[in-house]
DNA sequence: CCGATGACAAGCA
DNA sequence: ATGCTTGCCATCG
């Protein structure tokens, strides 16, 4: 009774994810708080790595760490694609964590509350 | 069943 | 800032 659908989790997933807005970026955690389930980060970087983020339109390279570090980049290749596409957004990067973090950082709350 | 692991996070020394 | 510990939950061997 207190198991959301898996499918269901994903999906929320997807919808915060997908409204990030372009040159900024999230956190795992903060994607959990805003579906009501604060302690599912982990979950929210599981579904990251499975999404397929270049085929289904989900900018997964706008999710990083609570840090602003970039956990995830082996999962767009060993080129350092992930750093890439947030550059390409403006973002700086110096040893694999956005400068400037509070500043680029969006919580999906306030977007919620709207 | 159990321990280890993982795109996590917060607290603490 | 750095490193360690604990809490968290799904997946794997």
């Amino acid at each position: 009774m207190h198991h959301i659908d898996k499918e269901e989790f994903k999906q929320a997933v997807y919808e915060i994810v997908r409204i990030i807005p372009y040159g900024r970026a999230t956190s795992y955690g903060a994607i959990a708080k805003a579906i009501s389930y604060p302690n599912m980060s982990r979950m929210v970087g599981r579904i990251m790595g499975e999404c397929d983020s270049s085929k289904n339109n989900i900018p997964a390279h706008r999710v990083v760490n609570s840090e602003g570090r970039l956990s995830g980049k082996a999962a767009f290749g060993n080129n350092g694609e992930m750093q890439k596409q947030l550059e390409a957004e403006g973002i700086i990067i110096v040893n694999d964590k956005i400068k400037h973090w509070k500043h680029i950082f969006w919580d999906p709350i306030e977007e919620i509350q709207l």
